[in-house]
DNA sequence: GTCTTATATAACAAGACTCTTATATGATAT
DNA sequence: ATATCATATAAGAGTCTTGTTATATAAGAC
């Protein structure tokens, strides 16, 4: 899974939200996703895994909890491309104006 | 289909990256995708569809061709999700900063 | 050690996605 | 009107994803 694909599910994006400001135990993630979504344990420990092994999440064991943290380098990849797109779609902005500006 | 799911597929990403810069026909998209991917024509077509429908994209005709255009609103909304998340990762160093400040 | 708590993993079912082939639509040319 | 070109849609197959239940692991409490 690419690192759009990762944020393509609402349930990760919510867990990278609870995770960003700051180190949260597994379980508390879960308790709040349980809330909102209904969905299980077992279901919210594998989105935690996914986070894990695509590298927008860390974990650290501190006694029998674990804490998940958020890893921006992940999200460094996708600002870049829509910072690309932008720079596309913007020069195409700018001949349209350029253009415009020609013919008046 | 959410924004992000939306870019969770690689065709389709590459097909915005050809139409941001400007106006391309269906048929120049569906040239580069199938050399670049190996898919068919269909597959390209309901890729565009799925653009499309997401506000992704725009279309219009021009004689017996269609028109594509990125839409950047679409954008926007991914932008926005990444902005906040930077944001709450960004408060918690400088959180982190302020406490090692104070210890030394 | 045994029990409990916190979390992860395995196996599998249901549904969503993304292709394929075949066909339809709609514009242009003859 | 018919043929052709450009593109879209339909139906179905295979695969991937995301849940579920049941179970495993590993730490801490007693």
């Amino acid at each position: 899974m690419n690192a759009f694909a990762i944020l393509g599910d609402q349930v990760r994006r919510r867990i990278l939200e609870l995770i960003s400001s700051g180190e949260k135990r597994a379980g508390d993630v879960v308790e709040v996703i349980q809330e909102e979504f209904g969905i299980t344990q077992a279901a919210v420990s594998q989105h935690l895994r996914v986070l894990r092994e695509s590298g927008f999440a860390t974990v650290r064991q501190q006694g029998a909890a674990r804490l998940y943290c958020i890893e921006n380098k992940a999200l460094t990849e996708l600002d870049n491309w829509l910072e690309r797109m932008r720079g596309n779609w913007q020069t195409h902005l700018d001949k349209l104006d350029a253009e415009i500006k020609k013919e008046s």
